[in-house]
RNA sequence: UCCUCGGUAGCUCAAUUCGGCAGAGCGGCCGGCUGUUAACCGGUUGGUUGCAGGUUCAAGUCCUGCCCGAGGAGCCA
């Protein structure tokens, strides 16, 4: 008696009878001989159907089963190399066929060449093809791996709102919604302060939700609403907090090797730059990485690199300084001790030089650019109230920010991961809006 | 906000420096083929050239304005 089956698992079923629910994903008819290429949501898998070997209905119905229609297939499973589909190397040889439903009228995602446009309107088909596929499900994994990952080392998920009353960093743009009785509420661009609230009821905690930034960046780097994952940590301090950052990221990136092995293969992505992945991460200063890209100015001949990297003491880095910074390491970097005045108010001052701060950025390699920031917080109240009066922000809104710098400080530190550019940098994927199911860019609202 | 590139069939694109019958491939449909890998071969289907004006005997092509998209800068994860 065939039994149902998933995709993924086929290889432990040679030999066997066996049923695959799915869809059509591509049918290349050869007469007598038909090849079905079939997925079922856990991968791809061809079905052989041969004219003799099957009723002449049956083998009429499939030889015309348009593209995307859902079936039912029964048949034996074998190897064979020549097999395509993810994992592939097997097939089945058809001696069952079930139509749920022919897929109607014209399937607008042909197995050709598509422009960007076009995939983005028709996302919520473009997600079942291989490429796609296989990105959403090392996305799947990585969450998955963060999540093992704190909760095994000591973290409490305590989530944060996302309808906020006020910025948390000043700076950034926010999405504004009307809230009741004519107040106004903002979307949360980061769970960071309510975390830092949290660590003093539970000690290392993490939120992890989608957040958003009305900023009008027009890159394969930006997403106005993305999704991050942010830990805090309780005494804890700016070389504490790198060494858990990157045992954090190695971790992942190790996970998704052993457990999306297929979905890498299928991208092409260079695994070996990803076994590189392990700690320790090289770690540079703000000033050293300063005179690096000096240095790479002075080398150059290229005017308009030159013109790229011109950067003066106390300016953040722009996407160019990040990506030939990072062409020089083969992990991630660490660029710590940014100048205070680049980077937001509750950053820890550096000991003797106030005008640094205990902040770290982790650079991803290949150009993909800032995956990570984060910073030692300031942990003394009156210096945090100063800091907010320096910036001019509403010291009424951050009283309960403060609160917590009065009622047993501790030295603290916490750091925020992009999902979309870690999912992004570990497939080997040209643009962050293909490393989350349904993308929001600054001209994209749809589906 | 700025810079660069682009918008022609359902999709991807072509249409000759210098205006002259709007085309091909793919997809769909019909037929052929027992090992295809985005199959191949033959046939067939398919157009408000982003929008609005203007110049001209004649505009996809030239001019003006607008709309939309992409990449990048700035800003950021």
């Amino acid at each position: 008696m065939a039994r149902l089956i998933r995709v993924e698992e086929i290889a432990r079923h040679v030999g066997e009878e066996v049923i695959i629910q799915g869809w059509v994903y591509n049918r290349t008819d050869k007469g007598k001989l038909q090849f079905l290429l079939v997925r079922d949501g856990s991968g791809f898998v061809q079905c052989v159907a041969f004219r003799k070997e099957l009723p002449e209905a049956i083998f009429e119905q499939l030889a015309h089963i348009p593209q995307e229609s859902s079936v039912r297939v029964t048949g034996i499973v074998r190897a064979d190399k020549r097999a395509p589909g993810i994992p592939g190397g097997y097939e089945i040889g058809v001696t069952g066929f079930e139509v749920i439903q022919a897929a109607q009228g014209d399937y607008p995602v042909a197995l050709k060449e598509h422009g960007v446009d076009f995939l983005l309107d028709h996302r919520h088909l473009w997600i079942r093809t291989p490429r796609q596929w296989a990105i959403l499900r090392i996305r799947a994994t990585v969450i998955r791996a963060i999540r093992d990952w704190l909760d095994g080392h000591g973290y409490v998920n305590v989530d944060t709102p996302i309808l906020t009353p006020a910025a948390c960093e000043g700076t950034t743009t926010l999405f504004e919604t009307p809230y009741f009785d004519d107040e106004v509420a903002y979307l949360t661009q980061s769970g960071q302060l309510y975390n830092e609230a949290n660590i003093f009821a539970f000690g290392k905690v993490y939120c992890f939700g989608p957040t958003f930034r009305a900023e009008k960046s027009k890159t394969r780097r930006h997403l106005t609403e993305f999704w991050m994952v942010e830990p805090e940590i309780a005494f804890c301090d700016l070389d504490q907090l790198m060494e858990i950052e990157e045992q954090f990221v190695s971790a992942i990136v190790q996970r998704v090797l052993e457990e999306r092995a297929d979905e890498l293969r299928y991208l092409g992505r260079d695994t070996a730059a990803l076994e590189r992945i392990t700690p320790p991460f090289p770690r540079i200063s703000y000033d050293e990485a300063l005179e690096m890209l000096a240095a790479i100015r002075a080398e150059t001949d290229d005017p308009r690199l030159k013109q790229l990297l011109a950067i003066e003491w106390g300016q953040d880095f722009g996407s160019p300084h990040e990506t030939e910074l990072t062409k020089r390491f083969d992990k991630p970097l660490f660029v710590y001790g940014y100048p205070t005045e680049a980077k937001a108010f509750y950053m820890e001052p550096w000991p003797g030089r106030p005008e640094v701060c205990k902040s770290v950025d982790l650079l991803a390699p290949e150009g993909y650019g800032e995956i990570i920031g984060g910073s030692e917080r300031i942990s003394d109240p009156d210096l945090l109230l100063e800091r907010i009066r320096e910036e001019n922000l509403p010291e009424e809104a951050f009283a309960w920010y403060i609160d917590l710098r009065r009622y047993g400080s501790v030295p603290h530190s916490g750091f925020g991961l992009g999902i979309e550019r870690t999912v992004a940098w570990i497939c080997g994927i040209e643009h962050v809006r293909q490393a989350i199911p349904y993308p929001r860019t600054i001209k994209r609202l749809y589906p």
